[in-house]
DNA sequence: GTGGTCTAGACCACT
DNA sequence: GTGGTCTAGACCACG
């Protein structure tokens, strides 16, 4: 995976939810140490004190402990991880379904809905 | 339908959106007269030049006609209208499921996760 | 009240704690406007980078209130400041007992010094 | 008693502490040996240099002293021991006291309230 | 070498 | 004029 980052919303913002992404796929494994805050920088193409912002709404979020001195780690508790990733799963799934029922839309037009654009890149 | 607005996004951008569902659903049909911007300010709370800026992007998004003596007519192009929302629809599922693709959910999860939201809401 | 600024804590710590105590004893009342963060900043002789990191805390906190561009107001929640007055006050009194009672001393030394050290300022 | 470290300052403080604790409570006796730096540093998990660190400050404070050859002992008098505890017990009241009254609350709810947080740890 | 903090200065959208 | 964000650069304690 790369970084996308798009000029419509705060940059740290973005940084915190492909980092979260990173974790919850795996791709950071529980227990496993991040790289750190520079190097993401420089992944990135950002100034560390955007991308030390972005962690440290990380470690808020639980996903990530700090040691003050010694890099910063992912969350051992594979719970906390996966209750993540459900709740956002579940999340995409309440915000899908509200705005469809906003444009006055049910939840059959939902599941024909996923299943036209499933078919499309299918 | 009430307005509800949130302080982390452009308030203006929150009124147009909120206006272009209003007119998709057929609360302000097609041809209709929309209320004077003084009037939609007023209920909304905001500053008058605020509720100007949102029915400005509504004229350019072709849902709405100014004209400069008799206010703001919402366009009497039916297809325009069915056609935003159809679209608006087809995003959503879009991103519904680009969002679950990222985590590592398959399309088949799509669709029984709206069956669980669906369940909670009755 | 006047700022008190130590270098043994982060600075930005210390500001969040004094405005709250601002906050908790009326200074800044209830729906009443919080100075501008450039204000405060030039009254307490720090960086407004670093006010800002203070009040970014304190509306985390649920204490204030942002607008985005019209300033920060304090919450109008009246019942939201007694209860963040109580617990700071039960969690000092709880620190007090925990410190004594590593200490080896006993509830009742607890209210001994308390009175002796009430006379002494008395 | 364990050791209990929290990353938001520095360890070789918290060890100081604790370590101080130890001798004010008596489990580490007046003149008695206290055991190696090593020793300490694997019961609480960390750099021996920061167990050093933390029993030089020990030293510096007088309630160790340090032979090079025979390692380190709690100093033999005892009448240092107790003024540092009367004193810390007293520090913590004073403490208490003014963050209560910063907070507006009088002496009298200082002993109100520390009956009943007393009341909740039985 | 690590993260944390602070300053300085600038730009921007919003109202 | 407001708050928010970002960059740049520096310093520090810590391990």
């Amino acid at each position: 995976m790369t970084w996308k980052l798009t000029g419509d919303r705060p940059i740290w913002q973005q940084l915190t939810e492909q980092v979260t992404l990173r974790i919850l796929t795996g791709e950071y494994p529980p227990g496993g140490r991040l790289p750190a805050v520079r190097e993401l920088a420089a992944q990135a193409g950002v100034n560390p004190n955007t991308m030390q912002r972005a962690l440290a709404q990380l470690e808020q979020d639980g996903l990530a402990v700090g040691s003050r001195t010694a890099g910063r780690t992912v969350t051992e508790d594979a719970a906390v991880i996966t209750a993540a990733k459900e709740e956002r799963a579940r999340a995409a799934a309440k915000a899908y379904l509200e705005a469809l029922a906003a444009l006055g839309y049910g939840p059959g037009d939902a599941g024909r809905l996923i299943e036209e654009e499933g078919q499309q890149n299918g």
